[in-house]
RNA sequence: CGCGGGAUGGAGCAGUCUGGUAGCUCGUCGGGCUCAUAACCCGAAGGUCAUAGGUUCAAAUCCUAUUCCCGCAA
């Protein structure tokens, strides 16, 4: 049978696993790959390929690496003599434009880690977890100018465990995403494709994270928000304190039978506690700037050492 | 050359500025006390002070180079 014609956009290693199947995949022919451009990363600055970038340079699939994919004219034309089928869209950090929508046969699709129309935009996986949520999933959609607007084609729900760290879903998700996907290949093929609004009366958001967003608050937050933000902001953009002026990362927390006002601090036992506003926290595992991750009693071990009093968020 | 912190018994850290006896809180092992203990008491083992040079009568400490780890920023 005739093969689709697919365009991937797509940048970090979230994508990977969804781009390996259509590479890989019978009824594909992967026409383009686009992601971001190189960029200095990490410790030193050093130039950094998206890993996408990676992959097709590997497999010698035809890469275009562009900061905004609507303005590159040269690319679009050639893009438009391809007959594409479709666009698919996984973690591309970039909007697509009108010409670009209109461009394949059958439009463009995303594939969103949240079952819209809950948590639009772009850290869904998190918010999940900041509101406690017990499940949530893989969405695609046929892109429209507004942000994760439009039409359902696919969802899959999955169920998420009470100790699960954004970290644990993030990997889960990226393998559901593929799974998804490789149904979804199959409903086009089978000419099966069924389009279903989002019900306006559901919309949620779910804004970029900032750093700041992981700043732990004793003061207002109670027990199991503090416990959601822990686990959820795991490992991006993950979450902090102050101790002593010095960065304090808090890797894990467990509450604490006892009582604490808020932000008072207590490091009976060799539990570095925290109270909050319904409770009191225990801070297990942590790592102070400049240092690796350890357990609170093996921080306080030290601190003893150099005297002096431990406050949290002076 | 983006900014910064660090490497000292099994763990987390003092000691480095001002060179001269290897220290603290734990853990481990042995013993004691206790109905019992994340409790307490006594004792013991365990360290080429990241690596390589240099200065010095003498280097964890001063000088030079290297390796590795980490925080910020992106």
């Amino acid at each position: 049978m005739k093969k689709l014609n697919i365009a991937f956009c797509g940048t970090p290693d979230f994508s990977l696993p969804t781009l390996e199947l259509l590479h890989q995949h019978p009824h594909i022919n992967l026409v383009a790959i686009i992601t971001m451009p190189d960029r200095p990363a990490g410790r030193g600055q050093e130039l950094k390929s998206p890993p996408v970038a990676d992959f097709a340079k590997q497999h010698r699939l035809p890469l275009y690496q562009v900061e905004n994919i609507n303005r590159e004219e040269l690319i679009l034309l050639e893009l438009e003599t391809f007959n594409i089928d479709f666009f698919l869209v996984l973690a591309f950090a970039q909007f697509l434009g009108n010409r670009i929508l209109n461009m394949p046969r059958l439009g463009c699709f995303n594939i969103h880690t949240s079952i819209l129309p809950k948590y639009r935009g772009a850290a869904p996986i998190q918010y999940a977890l900041l509101n406690g949520d017990k499940s949530t999933g893989v969405s695609i959609q046929k892109m429209v100018k507004e942000m994760d607007a439009g039409d359902l084609v696919a969802f899959h729900e999955i169920s998420i465990s009470n100790t699960e760290t954004g970290g644990q879903l993030y990997t889960r998700l990226k393998f559901q995403a593929a799974l998804s996907t490789n149904s979804f290949i199959e409903t086009v093929v089978n000419n099966k494709l069924i389009y279903t609004p989002q019900d306006p009366k559901n919309i949620s958001f779910a804004p970029t994270l900032k750093k700041e967003d992981g700043l732990l608050n004793f003061t207002e937050s109670s027990n199991s928000k503090i416990s959601n933000q822990v686990r959820a902001l795991d490992p991006w953009p993950g979450t902090y304190c102050f101790l002593n002026n010095l960065r304090l990362k808090v890797l894990e927390v467990e509450s604490l039978n006892r009582f604490l006002k808020p932000n008072e601090t207590s490091i009976e036992h060799g539990h570095l506690a925290v109270g909050c506003s319904d409770g009191t926290i225990r801070l297990s595992r942590v790592q102070l700037e400049g240092k690796k991750s350890c357990s609170d009693t093996e921080l306080l071990n030290g601190l003893i050492n150099k005297g002096g009093e431990i406050v949290i968020n002076p």
